[in-house]
DNA sequence: GAGCCACATTGATCTGGGTCAATGAATCCG
DNA sequence: CGGATTCATTGACCCAGATCAATGTGGCTC
């Protein structure tokens, strides 16, 4: 069921070099892990890269599998029998999936960007996180934040009407824009179906209300991956409701 | 902001009985900690009792306290300036709360029925997760299996009909049942209102459906509070879409 | 047990966002 | 560079569920 890729990419699997000079290192829940002991880890960890487009987890395969995103974005989704999609976040380097605890995992994800992935033994991470309490902390510490962004995320799709809904998005996206970026220019890797199903709306309203919040001067949208927020008091105001 | 019982009504906060008695251990997060040592956590712990309608839990509170909710039930639920509501998820004995990691509680929570809590101060509590790293880890369990939770909530938020979700609500309710209760019977605690918002959907259209699929005889609806489910297959397969 | 009050149900109508249908704009190749 | 393919935008129309409006109904108090 799940399309991965086999054999995973050479990389260095079994090296300490994979996590010294892995980027994503400063984000992630490895940096809880101190040099000395990083050996530990990297014996650990098999890197491989995910071409955009591929899914590396598919719903309801089994979890055995510990996945650190290194590099590039993917977007995590739950699926219906008859195709309807809810797209249930996106993710970028430094974040980390697959704690879930059943047999299999819940939701399926996909690379929106080349991905390259540090995957672990589930197993073998939950044995190794009793040596290293602060990184079961940073888990604990990082599934509680994604908590948090769940229960907003609920409140949006229960509640927020279709205008909110997307300020709401744009508002989010530019305050978790990587930090070398511009002030105010948000880039979008995903698709607006994926806005659209992330959202609970369809394409068509996310367009018409882009154009719209574009025809009021809220943003500009240089391209079809690109927003310029040109009044983020307005937009956040409009998100909150 | 709060509104919390002061005085913490009497109980017995320092000494041991609360937690050898209590009868939510076994369903807790407490039950990691064995007997010997239970000592250390239930002189953190302040009983409390929370009747019917009150609120426990502010939202934007400083979050200074964990809660483990003993008895009763209660919703968790945000609201938005004009007072739309969105009920995050409804919790019964055995859940804890106030893992948040901000500064402050992104949730309200108000009694269903009437409550007893168990009361922590957070700092303490994560002071004493060092000290008891099967209790963290089943704090991460509890956490993962909430995110899981959370995800199939958002599916439905975001991409099932009226009908769809009433029926998950049955169905996910239905194997919540406490396991003393009758096979297919379910007990709602909460007001069609509380149900509404948990769904995203209006009050009417709540009473609507449950009527629509009483009229197809796939439950029936004794009193308000209680549904009996008919055809719980049929049920399931009107969840899943 | 009469009157009240909050909650639940049911009906009539309205509307935000979905659906269906073109049309435009990039990107990809050969 | 031109045709194809995919994605985004825009328009016309429709419908599931919201809103507005009564009408039950069970549980209080007095």
């Amino acid at each position: 069921m799940a399309v991965f890729p086999r054999p995973p990419l050479p990389g260095s699997p079994r090296s300490l070099e994979p996590c010294l000079s892995c980027d994503a290192r400063a984000d992630s829940v490895c940096n809880a892990v101190d040099d000395e002991h990083l050996a530990r880890l990297a014996e650990l960890a098999v890197v491989s890269d995910v071409q955009a487009g591929q899914t590396f987890i598919e719903e309801g395969d089994p979890a055995d599998s510990f996945f650190n995103l290194t590099a590039g974005s993917a977007k995590l989704y739950k699926l219906m029998a008859d195709g309807r999609r809810q797209i249930t976040g996106f993710v970028a380097k430094g974040h980390f999936l697959g704690l879930a605890v059943s047999a299999t995992y819940a939701f399926s994800a996909e690379a929106i960007e080349p991905v390259r992935l540090c995957r672990f033994s589930r197993s073998r991470m939950f044995r190794l996180l009793g040596d290293f309490p602060a990184l079961e902390r940073r888990l604990l510490e990082r599934a509680a934040t994604e908590l948090v962004a769940a229960q907003e995320q609920m409140l949006l799709l229960g509640r927020k009407t279709a205008r909110e809904r997307v300020a709401s998005f744009l508002h989010t996206q530019s305050l978790a824009a990587p930090c070398g970026r511009a002030r105010n220019s948000i880039e979008l890797p995903m698709s607006r179906g994926d806005i659209a199903d992330y959202l609970g709306l369809t394409v068509e309203t996310v367009s018409r209300t882009l154009s719209r919040l574009r025809g009021e001067g809220l943003i500009e949208i240089p391209s079809a991956t690109m927003v310029l927020v040109r009044d983020p008091g307005r937009l956040a105001v409009l998100a909150a409701g």
